[in-house]
DNA sequence: TTGTATGCGTTATCAT
DNA sequence: ATGATAACGCATACAA
């Protein structure tokens, strides 16, 4: 492959003018710029962005780390993400690590060798510390869907607790009175915070959410049955059930339905992010919208901005709330 | 960020030593390895991957072009990557580049400029000649979704034509006389030869296919109702619907419900690719299994195999064939 | 406006 | 077993 240096000996120019041709440089004559980049086109050159990268100190690339790319929540953030990259002429370094400590910390650094200093991390296992300290050492990094009070101002997540207590207070304004929840049995912040914002909502309305009517399992469609299954062999005494997460609540609704309940005329159901799939299943789900797109093209541009050299302010975070949207599955009682 | 020639001076050895402990080397002293490495600790050192890619000429990072993350399709794709490069302890360098001529090269150009020379590339949009020089220029260059002649041992790809002759086959099979087809009106191969192989089996069962009951528009969830209306507005004589893929049949057999027209009991409808959401649509979508992972896992090990240096065998290509998989959405008439 | 020279962090070759 | 040194392709400070 063609070098700068094979571009500038065919061209009868030095190193330097045509690295100023590339970058667009300054102090280079018309007529020369458009012989050299006659020349590049010829010799089909194209700059080695890995010498570009060690000499400048910094990569062009911006990396981004998720979980696990077939959730369609992750290809939501992924394509957030990929839309601001596209807008700044920047390439994606992308590392899925699976939600597991290890991998999630390897995919880290691995983008750290390639000293990517624009970085959007979702990381929901690795510690505060742990990413406070990544945060000192790369000035473009930028945590999604999670909040950590030292680095606020380089967070972008989602009020999952008023989440929560959004979606019990939709249930109760439309007069269900006993709820069911369906939980995710993963150990992480958001299953607890969506669960305390119900707490607030049924407390605050007076009545009380028994032990019994909270099921939790894997934070997918087999779990949704799962969970549910499990509260229905406690109780059968609920009108609505709120799902962790829209998975969760589609995995719900067919288990009900398999046992000829019907939703939402017996029992409503509400989900939780919104994913394609609510507006796919049967009844279309009601559910709290997650912007995550949004969230992600927006944590792309701060890490991009961040990495530019500008300092993050003091005293800012990034939160986002989400908004109920009604569908088929829950109605008034 | 500590260098290797800060470790060499921390630790008292020259720069030849720490390089060959960093990588594993042999000829170096057990002391002198154990120590170095412990330095490299203390100064929590990283390779860096430029300067490497740079002096071996060659990139560990396996490339990759889609066209949308958001397509829970690429997802399924971009995970089957993912989970090989992990395996081989390979980085993704992702390019995502919607289904436009102009991005996909920029995709794959960039790509270039990091001189990565294994890459899993999906393009429908580029031209043969195009596709067959990028092959010609990184050896480890495969293509998935796509079968170009020339370069048939780098292509992993799924008949098509079969699919489509699948597809009819089982609706014919299931007593179904009169078909409707919704295709997508993109300009490329897929919908044709999906199209071809229906026609195959309509003709072969001694049947015709009236141009009128075919409808088009773009292959997602709004494009599968639109076209939908369509076909319904010129008529209504059919008792199913063979759709381009999942998300226009769900689309489909959203419109189909809206008017009161019971599926499958009145109309019967059958998918294309077997994403998540055919599990999730009611009724639960018969369709055809595009094992979309594992030809992505099968790309991308073929891809670092090529880059490894291993000549690709002549007289191979990597031809998948898409199965039935039998759901509630098409009954016996 | 153009050219020369230096160094970025590594690997690899050749000595020692 | 270990060290000195020359590339790799590029950007840039400095000279001309």
């Amino acid at each position: 492959m063609a070098t700068i240096k094979d571009v500038a000996i065919s061209a009868g120019v030095s190193l330097a003018t045509v690295s100023r041709v590339v970058n667009n440089g300054p102090k280079v004559g018309e007529k020369t710029r458009q012989h050299v980049k006659k020349v590049m086109q010829e010799l089909g050159y194209r700059p080695n962005a890995n010498a570009r990268a060690l000499v400048t100190q910094k990569n062009a690339a911006l990396g981004v780390v998720v979980a696990e790319l077939r959730d369609p929540f992750f290809a939501m953030l992924a394509h957030g993400v990929e839309t601001v990259a596209r807008n700044n002429n920047v390439q994606i370094l992308l590392s899925a690590g699976s939600i597991e400590e290890r991998t999630e910390l390897k995919a880290i650094e691995t983008l750290m060798e390639y000293r990517v200093d624009a970085m959007v991390v979702h990381s929901k296992t690795l510690d505060d510390t742990t990413l406070i300290n990544f945060a000192a050492q790369i000035p473009g990094f930028v945590l999604i869907n999670r909040y950590i009070a030292q680095i606020a101002n380089r967070c972008v997540w989602l009020d999952n607790v008023t989440g929560g207590r959004l979606m019990a207070e939709y249930a109760l304004s439309q007069g269900h009175r006993q709820l069911a929840v369906i939980s995710s049995d993963y150990h992480i912040d958001d299953p607890n915070e969506r669960l305390e914002g119900i707490r607030q909502a049924i407390d605050a309305a007076g009545l009380k959410l028994d032990e019994c009517m909270i099921g939790y399992a894997s934070p997918d469609q087999e779990g949704g049955m799962q969970a549910m299954r499990n509260v229905l062999s406690a109780s059968t005494d609920f009108s609505a059930v709120l799902a962790y997460n829209d998975a969760m609540a589609a995995g719900a609704m067919t288990l009900l339905q398999d046992r000829c309940i019907d939703v939402p005329k017996q029992v409503s159901v509400i989900g939780y992010d919104d994913v394609i799939l609510a507006q796919y299943c049967r009844p279309k789900l009601t559910t709290l919208r997650y912007p995550i797109e949004a969230m992600a093209a927006k944590a792309a541009e701060l890490a991009i901005h961040y990495a530019a050299g500008n300092q993050p302010q003091d005293n800012v975070t990034f939160k986002y709330t989400p908004t109920i949207v009604k569908r088929d599955s829950l109605v008034r009682r």
